[in-house]
RNA sequence: GGGCGAGUGGCGGAACGGUAUACGCGAUAGUCUCAAAAACUAUUGACCGUAAAGGUCUUGAGAGUUCGAAUCUCUCCUCGCCCACCA
């Protein structure tokens, strides 16, 4: 393809403000990053380039550049090198703070979000990026959550959605569920009343189902992110014991924690994906064995995971026939337990206060009051203080291995939603008991770690089940529709085993019974109501909608009820990469033959803190399609790279509060994009966390300036444009062409860009420069700085293909040997001289240690000393050991 | 308390068993200028040598392995991120 109306009148100043938008309106024109899923056939394969979609919070800021452009950097290197890239983009729509700035601002969340989002797809322009917005989702529209919502009715047919009860912030006084940023010193932010923790009835996914499945083994592939030593021992697994155990070790695992006998499982096997020269990456692209996330992201999210294979045991109160379960770990020192301490939540807590008449009325106070004040506490609240509390409850049980009755505590340390939230202390073996214990002076008893108690074995998992439902208004409606009528006529009779039976649809709402109805999946979208009362009103906003929420029952006909909540926005990024493919997609959520051709995602950019949310429910997501038979895979993205945080310049987080903003658009108003792009690359790396300096963008400025002024020395035939080049310029360029490629290969962006800084130092200082080597160098920075590159190519050669439609140049190892080399030379250790040895002999041994010896500086090291040893590693060094 | 990671010039960082401080910023001196900015040139880890030559030290602290350690091992210190009473 011919770029047509050039221009390329050589400008003396280089001045970005015009060039940038001038490209950014032909590429656009000429369509040259479109995306095409078929031509990749004839390409070096597929290459699938995502980055976390965002949020369309108002404005572009620099943490966004910083996702997108190194991830542009590297998806355009891949593409000059052969592949067919896919890039594409999208925006998280839903979510509170569209309905937060409505609340401040009065305007509606759909209104306020459609806009920041054409805002900022107009400010992604700017950032002069290859994505093809053809392929996108927008994750508030009808035309994407009605997938959603067919993906939720999904769940629910397979019993992965289901109702349930968990502890939620909540106000007494607005009756209403409050997010964590609801709540300003433990008090909700609108009306200021205390807000407690209150059992909330609510929908649920039930991801620890797919715990295990999510679990990443020891046999899953591991390879150090930026593998830069492919043969060192520290990408092999980690030799100390994480607290999460894997599979294999937990079922040999015992208390005394024996030493992992697998941890030198596997080490090897790694040559094959160090990165890649050009002759054989294509080799790893779409195979999903190759699955490569970082060590911290796989453990993170084993650790969260929490697997721990226990026991159930029974402890009975007094003589009754009730008793109390606790779940252990180490049932084998049961007989060391001479307590048992229970959540405050327990039912046991529960009922107690129920029959308050069979104990004291002192008691009973104590015991309400401490209940009443554990609900009050906040998770941070909990965090703050780490004193051990608790209280008596009154009741013995009796230990099942030594038949002696101790009693029950009730203390806030016990977790309500983990095991059965009841332990059994053993105050002689675990720290936090025996705190607990010296504390309120309870027996310690030893334990002989061999009690064998009887109870059921049982699998444990710190991984909740996932929250998905939100008493919100800007979200995805619920599918479902509660009938009364249903529940009465298909089952004619109340029966309580009935109910059980059919739990999972069935429902009970203020003192009404009702069944679960699903939509039908040919009358979805359920559209979200444009005109709702979505300020807080003490139920869901979608609840103060009679209109929208009161409709006929798709089964019976009669009068039913909509489910007035929405989803957690995590689900509606939990599959949007799967959309990108098909965006118009009508038939499913996506088109499967698509998904088969463009997934796995071949590299995921994106941030840290999704460590253990957004990249975990993604996975979950990945493998509840593959159950349906949607995809063929496990893992939806074959490689993981998180990148750090840009500070602002005093070191701190940029917050508007701290007045330490730095504005992407001001910043390109000043240096323009290319030069932006380029200080993110260079400035650190992709990972690291670290403050925007204004000065060094200015030195970035100066080095794109120094590239220009090359261009124009040329044009005025200050230098020579000669054709032969010597042993040294192509030496030069080769490494040049070596070292950038590999680092984008690699993510390493700020060496990349050192190196071309290096080889322009080199260039700028010669007489004469050659066309190859300036064309071969506007190649090497085109992903970096696409404006200045495609101009300057242009005004090389007027009438040629866009530089971003180039290949990406080839380096030959032949050029990569100098002449001569300096041998360091080293008398124990310490550098004494260096010398240069021609090529050729710097392979002989003798010949260097006899150049070396002739060193005048080295002779005088030696002199009368004894040689015990010399130690010549080719070509670097020479040390005699004396 | 647990997990993960990191400590290298004045600053961001490079090197990841083989010449530590690449590249950039900043700083100093000079050229140009009425002057400034910009640009260009040179110097720039510390110390001794007031110049040159030369030497000594230096990658958070200490030990170890090695001919050779910023890099590997151990102990300790500091900082960052994530999670947090997980039975």
């Amino acid at each position: 393809m011919k770029i047509k109306n050039l221009k390329f009148k050589i400008k003396p100043r280089y001045f970005p403000q015009e060039i940038e938008p001038y490209w950014q309106k032909v590429w656009k024109e000429q369509g040259i990053y479109k995306f095409s899923p078929a031509s990749h056939k004839a390409s070096r394969g597929k290459y699938y380039n995502l980055v976390e979609l965002p949020y369309p919070s108002g404005d572009l800021h620099f943490g966004h550049w910083f996702s997108f452009v190194p991830a542009d950097a590297h998806a355009r290197y891949k593409r000059m090198s052969g592949f067919n890239v896919f890039f594409p983009n999208g925006f998280d729509a839903f979510g509170l703070p569209a309905e937060n700035a409505a609340i401040k601002r009065g305007v509606h969340p759909k209104d306020w979000t459609m806009k920041n989002i054409e805002n900022m797809t107009k400010q992604f322009g700017t950032m002069g990026t290859m994505i093809d917005w053809n392929f996108t989702a927008i994750t508030c529209l009808p035309e994407y959550y009605r997938w959603n919502q067919w993906i939720f009715l999904k769940m629910f047919e397979k019993g992965i959605a289901y109702r349930g009860k968990a502890l939620s912030n909540w106000c007494p006084v607005d009756q209403t569920v409050l997010a964590n940023e609801h709540i300003e010193n433990g008090c909700c932010w609108r009306c200021g009343a205390e807000v407690i923790q209150k059992e909330v009835e609510q929908w649920f996914l039930k991801i620890t189902d797919y715990a295990d499945k999510l679990i990443w083994s020891e046999n899953s592939r591991v390879v150090d992110r930026q593998p830069r030593f492919s043969n060192d021992a520290r990408s092999s697994f980690p030799k100390k014991q994480s607290q999460t155990r894997s599979l294999s070790e937990s079922l040999s695992s015992n208390f005394k924690n024996k030493p992992n006998k697998s941890a030198t499982a596997f080490n090897s096997s790694q040559s094959e994906l160090t990165p890649s020269d050009q002759n054989n990456q294509s080799s790893i692209n779409n195979q999903q064995s190759a699955v490569d996330w970082p060590k911290e992201v796989r453990e993170g999210q084993n650790n969260w995971i929490g697997r721990s294979e226990g026991m159930l045991l029974e402890f009975k109160i007094g003589e009754a026939k009730a008793s109390i379960e606790v779940f252990t770990t180490r049932p084998e020192t049961t007989d060391g337990a001479t307590f048992l301490v229970v959540a405050p939540e327990h039912e046991f807590v529960t009922s107690l206060l129920n029959i308050k008449d069979k104990i004291s009325n002192i008691k009973y106070k104590g015991i309400l009051e401490y209940v009443g004040g554990a609900k009050k506490k906040t998770e941070m609240e909990r965090k703050e203080d780490r004193t051990k509390s608790g209280i008596f409850s009154g009741a013995y049980v009796k230990n099942p291995v030594t038949g002696k009755d101790i009693p029950v505590w009730v203390s806030d340390y016990v977790l309500a939603g983990y095991g059965t939230g009841a332990i059994m202390a053993v105050p002689y073996a675990d720290e936090r008991d025996r705190e607990f214990a010296e504390k309120f002076d309870l027996p310690i008893t030893e334990t002989k770690f061999n009690a064998k108690p009887k109870g059921k074995k049982r699998v444990n998992y710190h991984l909740r089940d996932w929250s998905v439902s939100r008493q919100r208004y800007w979200g995805t409606p619920i599918p479902i529709i509660y009938c009364h009528n249903c529940w009465e006529s298909k089952l004619k009779i109340k029966n309580e085993k009935l109910k059980i039976e059919y739990g999972r649809t069935y429902i009970e709402m203020d003192g009404q019974e009702y069944a679960m109805v699903q939509v039908p999946l040919e009358d979805l979208p359920i559209e979200l109501p444009y005109d709702v009362d979505y300020t807080p009103k003490g139920k869901p906003p979608l609840g103060t909608d009679e209109e929208w929420l009161n409709v006929k029952c798709p089964k019976c006909g009669g009068p039913a009820k909509r489910d007035a909540e929405t989803l957690d926005t995590f689900f509606d990024s939990a599959w949007y990469y799967y959309r990108y493919v098909s965006p118009k997609y009508e038939k499913g959520p996506f088109d499967k033959l698509r998904v088969k051709e463009l997934l796995p995602v071949d590299v995921y950019f994106g941030g840290a803190e999704h460590t253990v949310g957004h990249t975990l429910y993604a996975r979950f997501f990945t493998k509840f399609f593959k159950d349906l038979g949607l995809v063929p895979f496990d893992e939806f993205a074959s490689k993981r790279v998180q990148h750090g945080v840009i500070l602002g310049p005093d070191g701190n987080r940029m917050s508007k509060s701290r007045g330490n903003v730095v504005s992407p658009d001001e910043v390109v108003k000043e240096y323009g994009t290319d030069a932006s792009r380029l200080y993110l690359c260079f400035m650190m790396p992709y990972e690291a966390t670290a403050p925007w300096s204004t000065s060094a963008i200015s030195g970035i400025y100066r080095f794109l300036k120094r590239v220009w002024d090359l261009q124009y020395e040329i044009k005025n035939k200050k230098l020579n444009i000669k054709n032969g080049l010597s042993k040294e310029d192509l030496s030069q360029m080769h490494i040049a062409i070596k070292k950038v490629g590999e680092d984008l290969e690699n993510f390493h962006f700020n060496t990349a860009v050192a190196a071309l800084m290096t080889w322009l130092n080199f260039l700028s200082a010669k007489k004469e420069i050659a066309k190859e080597e300036y064309e071969t160098f506007l190649k090497l920075l085109s992903p970096f700085a696409p404006h200045i590159t495609e101009e300057l190519w242009h005004s090389l050669n007027p009438s040629d293909n866009s530089i971003h439609l180039e290949s990406w140049p080839k380096f030959d190892s032949k050029y990569l040997v100098a002449d001569k080399v300096s041998v360091v030379v080293q008398i124990n250790g310490k550098v004494r001289d260096s010398i240069k040895i021609k090529n050729q002999k710097s392979k002989i041994k003798s010949y260097v240690e006899e150049e070396a010896r002739k060193s005048g500086k080295v002779k005088r090291y030696l002199e009368g000393k004894e040689i015990k040893k010399v130690i010549y590693v080719e070509g670097r060094i020479i040390n005699f050991v004396i």
